[in-house]
DNA sequence: GCTTGCGTTCGAGTGCGCTCGAACTCCTAG
DNA sequence: CTAGGAGTTCGAGCGCACTCGAACGCAAGC
């Protein structure tokens, strides 16, 4: 009984969480596609909220080629920090490095890829949409603990009329 | 424009994974209180879908303590379980060890720490939500890269009508 | 011309959360 | 009486994803 309302406040609360935000990031990951100046690699750290030690790593490990300068700095291309944008959101999501350099290295070698990387996809989704039921029942729980010690449970902790 | 579809989708499909599990697991977590007999390691272990090593390890970080019987073996009190259910639940939103010690240690100091640990808790829940947030996002990401794959974008990727 | 600062490579180190193996004990069944 | 299986303690080892430090290069500004 009680299980149902909490429920339904947590998903209701998907939407309460800093809103414009999602449309920005959602944007960004398919608008920095056309015509954009190469980037360095601390723009590209900034952009991606990592460190460019990550971002080397990422490049030693396979996921990413990256050109140099003249001066021989790093110089990502639109493409490179599409990737990037992609590589985030799949290790945001729980995609272990091991399985995005299989698909990178699926995704450098062409169109007759195209088949194995939708199966990777499709595999990926159903372990996202798994990691949303956990998420939620922990949210559920968390917020039946907070109940329980008589907390209030509104949007947020901080700054609440 | 396609973003919002996107979205709606993403969110719909929350309905649709494995449904009455929810029910069950989020049951485990408030009914198994009353009345059950004491378990051994195992029993625990195939409960939480954890190894006894586990287990093992959780105690002697100090995040349960669990009776002997006779022979010195582990004998898992309701409430102990009932903890390790909690404990479980937290550990799959993310919170860390060391938090989740520190909330542990807390508990075990009496009724004055509730404040404190309702405020690690209300903590959590804005970090859960960050997190389905941005799972949200990733689950769109990667719905979007299916439809430019050609992939069908149905509720999973196996046993399809 | 020298300092400042941003970049480079390389290999090694870190923190987390388990995970394992060895050596041992105890109980039960045959 | 013995063999098997489930449990115990202890310390060490592991896999992952970074993260860091050292030593160096280049280019601009004072």
């Amino acid at each position: 009984m009680a299980t149902d309302d909490l429920m339904s406040r947590a998903l209701a609360a998907l939407d309460e969480v800093d809103g414009p935000m999602s449309v920005e990031v959602i944007h960004r990951l398919v608008d920095v596609g056309a015509a954009t100046d190469p980037m360095t690699i601390t723009e590209v750290a900034d952009l991606l909220d990592m460190s460019p030690h990550t971002l080397r790593y990422y490049e030693r490990i396979g996921l990413v080629e990256v050109a140099r300068d003249a001066s021989g700095h790093r110089s990502y291309d639109a493409q490179a920090v599409r990737r990037l944008v992609f590589l985030t959101r799949m290790r945001l999501s729980g995609m272990a490095m091991r399985d995005l350099q299989h698909y990178m290295r699926l995704a450098d070698e062409g169109d007759d890829t195209v088949p194995e990387r939708l199966d990777l996809l499709l595999e990926h989704r159903d372990t996202i949409r798994r990691q949303l039921k956990e998420l939620t029942l922990s949210l559920a729980a968390t917020e039946y603990k907070i109940a329980t010690y008589g907390g209030h449970t509104g949007p947020s902790s901080a700054g609440q009329a």
